[in-house]
RNA sequence: CGAGGUGUGGCUCAGUUUGGUAGAGCGCCACGUUAGGGACGUGGAGACCGCAGGUUCAAAUCCUGUCACCUCGACCA
């Protein structure tokens, strides 16, 4: 990485400083513009596309589960959201009111939603009267509005765009496994699609969504070290049922509480791809999220042939999402815009090309150059697609692992914060004191405890009494 | 919300110390020549210097206030 030559200027380097890196990648990427309103960005035709992608495979992995869509409204009153205790201690310090409606001063304020759990809460505990009613499994795509401090692209921001699902079941043994199963919706889709590895896990109580039982998380590890929350699956248990009163009668003709569930995911994820496998040229994105999955580049393209060659290729990719540049740049220029948008393939279609009845295909991600016949094109364009989403996986898991470490005590806790950005492996007591003095000491948080256990040690990393769990630990987003 | 920093054509910045009525590079537009890693020439458009007051014959420059953005903390998905 370091010896590589840089081809785009424009692209602060990721060793020299990470989150202008970041920034000048969302820009030069054309994913985002900012607006005049803080925190609140505009999504461009690009980053708009990556979301669409995202959508569309999302959406479809969840109406395989039985999942379907509904839209609910931007308001919320506040007696509404006072409803659950823990939940509006949770999300009043960051909503946003609506206080006037024209010049009327409205008789109950408003809240721009945070997220609609007090709204399905409410619509549940109307339609729902019958265990035949049981479950309800709906979602919906919209946005929601967190007043927030900093903000950042994609990572946060004060309207994000999200999907949340909400539940509502019999047992609270089937909400379990609906929290669970759409949180293996989440990691499968960021490993197959996103080409990122998450670690599955459940939060610590003090991580835990407000008014949950158990919050369930995928979290990842981004290039510099820091681990991102990138999507959350809650159980409710009953206790939105009883603060909402949703209530059926089940078959023995008794009143039971529902059982519910949360999950979602946000752009956020897009902060992720970013962050995972960008380099210092800009994004790489893995071929089956790329809005474009190869570039045609035609070089001397004021000469004749050369351009209907180049359309005449991009004909023979009907099923894949491919492009021509045929805009009047010189073929550098293009070569990184290419690369800063994170292309997967290029492919460059020239004179003494046609000449030889071949094309040059160039791999974002390794920027490998491959000759090929015209005529073994599309094979070798699909092979290379397939090979890159797969080597960019093995790629952000390798990295992940070497920069996960074990810390025994303290002490190795405190070194490898200093020294080696990534996360931590640690045994502990579950006690909140200890995970609060970590992050006094360290500022690390507990990211999650896996579901795949492992045993490291028989005491706490902090306070050295009996563990009871191993953790993972890091600073975060 | 605390500490620090920055606001000047679309972008990056010079000019501010020592007030005299705004400059460069890139980008943009037109024409021509080019074309295998951000091409070149010629011509052109574009800024009441973040905003509001104040001082002064005169303010990008000095004073007061205010807003926005960035970095680092605290808070949070």
């Amino acid at each position: 990485m370091a010896q590589e030559k840089k081809l785009v200027e424009a692209i602060t380097s990721m060793e020299e400083d990470f989150a202008q890196w970041y920034t000048d990648v969302v820009k030069k990427a054309e994913l985002i513009e900012y607006s005049s309103i803080k925190g609140c960005m505009i999504i461009r035709p690009y980053g708009y596309a990556i979301w669409e992608n995202i959508q569309k495979q999302l959406d479809a992995d969840f109406k395989a589960t039985g999942v379907e869509n509904v839209y609910m409204p931007l308001f919320i009153p506040e007696s509404l959201l006072q409803k659950e205790k823990d939940h509006v201690e949770g999300f009043a310090p960051e909503v946003a009111w609506v206080t006037h409606g024209g010049n009327e001063k409205l008789q109950e304020r408003l809240c721009v939603r945070p997220t609609s759990e007090t709204l399905f809460c409410d619509f549940y505990s109307n339609i729902i009267h019958s265990y035949r009613d049981l479950p309800k499994l709906y979602n919906q795509w919209c946005s929601v509005v967190r007043w927030e401090k900093t903000t950042r692209p994609f990572l946060r921001s004060t309207e994000l765009l999200w999907q949340e699902g909400h539940t509502a079941h019999a047992t609270a043994e089937e909400a379990e496994e609906r929290t669970i199963q759409m949180l293996n919706v989440y990691a499968d889709f960021c490993e197959n699609v996103l080409a990122i590895p998450m670690i599955k896990g459940k939060k610590s109580e003090k991580e835990r969504f407000a008014g949950a039982e158990s919050t369930y998380t995928i979290e990842a590890l981004m290039h510099d070290g820091k681990a991102l929350q990138s999507g959350t699956s809650h159980n409710f248990g009953d206790g939105f049922a009883r603060a909402f009163d949703i209530q059926y009668t089940d078959k023995n003709n008794k009143l039971q509480y529902v059982h519910q569930t949360s999950w979602g995911v946000s752009t956020r994820i897009i902060g992720a791809i970013i962050m995972v496998h960008g380099d210092n040229n800009g994004l790489v994105l893995p071929p089956r999220i790329a809005p474009i999955q190869a570039m045609i580049i035609p070089i001397n393209q004021k000469k004749e042939g050369v351009l209907d060659k180049a359309y005449e290729i991009k004909e023979k990719f009907s099923s894949y999402r491919v492009k021509v540049d045929d805009s009047d740049k010189s073929p550098g220029w293009k070569f990184s815009e290419q690369e800063m948008r994170g292309i997967p393939i290029r492919i460059e279609i020239g004179p003494k090309d046609i000449e030889k009845n071949q094309a040059v295909i160039v791999r974002r991600d390794t920027r490998e150059k491959i000759f090929v016949s015209l005529d073994e094109i599309v094979n070798k364009v699909d092979e290379i697609l397939k090979n890159m989403q797969a080597d960019m996986l093995k790629k952000a898991r390798d990295h992940r692992d070497s920069h996960t470490y074990v810390a025994k005590d303290m002490k190795e806790f405190e070194h490898i914060i200093e020294e080696k950005p990534g996360f931590i492996k640690a045994m502990w007591c579950m006690d909140e004191a200890c995970e609060m003095e970590i992050k006094d000491r360290t500022g690390a948080t507990s990211r999650c405890m896996p579901f795949e256990q492992e045993h490291l040690d028989d005491n706490c990393v902090c306070c050295g009494k009996p563990a009871k769990v191993m953790a993972y630990w890091g600073k975060a987003y």
